[in-house]
RNA sequence: GGGACCGUAGUCUAGCUUGGUUAUGAUGCUAGCCUGGGGUGCUAGAGGUCGCCGGUUCAAUUCCGGCCGGUCCCA
């Protein structure tokens, strides 16, 4: 019987189940009645608020600002630049009709919205003293997936930051790209706890309409990879379409350079998959919306009153230290009822305190990662919970690092290749450049260019695929 | 892109093959008690357009078709 409360699968033995019980049990997230939608709940929104709080600090510090798109984009406007159009035609939501009259010009549900800001950006920008603009939207984008759907992964429409800058230089604007891979690197690292891979896409899999496509990737514990958010340098391909000039200081009408880069709630999927274990979700504390959770434990009605008394001070104490913390007083139901339902939401600290600990002046705590319990006495509380928190935060992430490391293989050989594709590895293998050898790889093996590492080693090793010179080392993984 | 499966109370589910009086059980929920250091026990109660539309039939949760929604596998 309990065990059809919680989780019900391994998830080691069927990971498909097991984050789909996840996401809903843990009331992250449930489905909307439409195909491919799914609602936030407040404890998933919060997830979110936290990231979106995190990444904000760091665009406004670089100097970035917010600003607002509408949804709607006409399609007139969206086809301007050929190539992008033709890339997200497939997946675009039309609106038709008005009431019941038919729209002439039929309007598309943003699925995203370079096309849209750059518009107005060239009614926007006349000199280079405009320059630069760098402009950043908190919104959703739409884009109808007709298959598979997944809760944060895959779904039609997504909460996103997209961020659109304009500069007067080509060496500005690919100095942009980078400092916002550094900035999801940073975030994704420091606060999901997660390790990535940052590099560039293939020709093959960037950004429609980019000239190149930064991406930082991971590989999630299925060994399937993931994108975990892209920076794209776009050149002057949607500035010349779009009209988006200056005039230089030199009098000179010049186009000007520009990026677009996004991260998605895809973070919240990988964040799930990457720590999550057999009792539900692991939560780094940055991230968590609740940090500690304070059980108090009485049996007699003196006991409950004393042990209350002192949960609530040990909770208040914690709060003005900025912890999140939560005293969960609900009388209906036991400890081990509550241990089940918190371990299975993630919190990362619980503070057990009970007639036994008021006698001896401590507390039990225990890590949600390990499930180790310690004590602590009443002076070295609120000490002993940042330190763990701090601790947990980086464990976790050494953790992921080990994983990572170990779902990472240097092949140059192709049979062993196919093996460690089928393994779910991430392998890194020398690559001729040629589109075709991407594309018969993709064919024979389900794997993919994932990323061209930045830092990645140049030889003339053969071509994994074709055996020519390769010009440099891919790497490949299977995606989501 | 190809294939398989599923939809009955908040959740999980029996019944469907072989249509027939009041749709099964558990859990959750409400009230009262009990209990409390790992999903506690008792009593009473509320909760259902059997996903939707249509067809067959005297009669459909059950058979057939379409649609909507969900899950999984393969590429």
């Amino acid at each position: 019987m309990s065990k059809e409360i919680g989780i019900t699968v391994k998830k080691s033995e069927d990971f498909s189940e097991w984050y789909t019980q996840v996401v809903i049990k843990a009331q992250l997230t449930d489905y909307a009645p439409v195909k491919g939608l799914i609602v936030l709940r407040p404890y998933g929104y919060s997830i979110w608020e936290f990231l979106k709080s995190s990444i904000d600090q760091k665009l406004k510090a670089t100097g970035h600002e917010n600003g607002f798109l509408p949804v709607l984009i006409p399609e007139s406007l969206l086809s301007k630049e050929t190539t992008h159009f033709a890339g997200f035609t497939p997946e675009v939501f039309w609106v038709t009709h008005s009431g019941d009259t038919e729209i002439g010009d039929r309007l598309a549900l943003r699925p995203t919205s370079e096309t849209l800001a750059y518009s107005m950006y060239s009614k926007w920008i006349k000199s280079w003293r405009d320059l630069p603009l760098k402009i950043n939207f908190w919104n959703t984008a739409l884009r109808a997936e007709i298959k598979s759907t997944k809760p944060f992964l895959r779904t039609s429409e997504f909460l996103w930051q997209e961020g659109h800058t304009v500069h007067t230089t080509k060496e500005e604007a690919e100095e942009e790209v980078m400092t916002i891979l550094d900035i999801y690197r940073k975030t994704v690292e420091e606060e999901l706890a997660i390790p990535v891979i940052v590099g560039k896409k293939s020709e093959k899999e960037k950004f429609v309409g980019a000239v190149y496509t930064t991406t930082m990737e991971s590989i999630m514990p299925d060994g399937k990879a993931l994108q975990m958010g892209t920076s794209h340098f776009l050149g002057q391909n949607f500035s010349k379409p779009f009209d988006v000039k200056f005039l230089d200081k030199q009098n000179v009408e010049t186009f000007a350079w520009q990026t677009s880069w996004g991260v998605s709630w895809r973070l919240i999927g990988a964040l799930i998959m990457v720590h999550g274990d057999d009792k539900g979700l692991v939560l780094p504390p940055r991230v968590a919306p609740i940090q500690a959770v304070i059980v108090p434990i009485y049996s007699s009605d003196s006991d409950k009153d004393a042990v209350l008394k002192k949960a609530n001070e040990i909770g208040s104490s914690l709060s003005q230290r900025n912890l999140r913390v939560h005293v969960d007083s609900r009388n209906e139901f036991t400890p081990g009822y509550k241990f089940n339902d918190w371990e299975m939401k993630g919190v990362p600290l619980r503070v057990e305190i009970g007639p036994k600990d008021l006698a001896k002046s401590k507390v039990v705590l225990v890590r949600r990662d390990s499930l180790k319990k310690s004590d602590r006495s009443f002076d070295q509380i609120e000490d002993g919970i940042v330190k763990a928190l701090d601790e947990i935060q980086a464990d976790l992430y050494e953790k992921a690092k080990k994983i990572l490391s170990e779902r990472t293989k240097n092949i140059v050989n192709l049979d062993q290749f196919k093996k460690e594709i089928e393994k779910g590895m991430f392998v890194y293998s020398p690559w001729c450049g040629d589109q075709k050898c991407e594309e018969t790889i993709k064919e024979d093996t389900g794997a993919d260019i994932r990323v061209i590492p930045f830092d990645v080693k140049v030889s003339n090793a053969p071509c994994i695929v074709c055996g020519s010179p390769s010009k440099t080392e891919a790497v490949f993984a299977r995606g989501y």
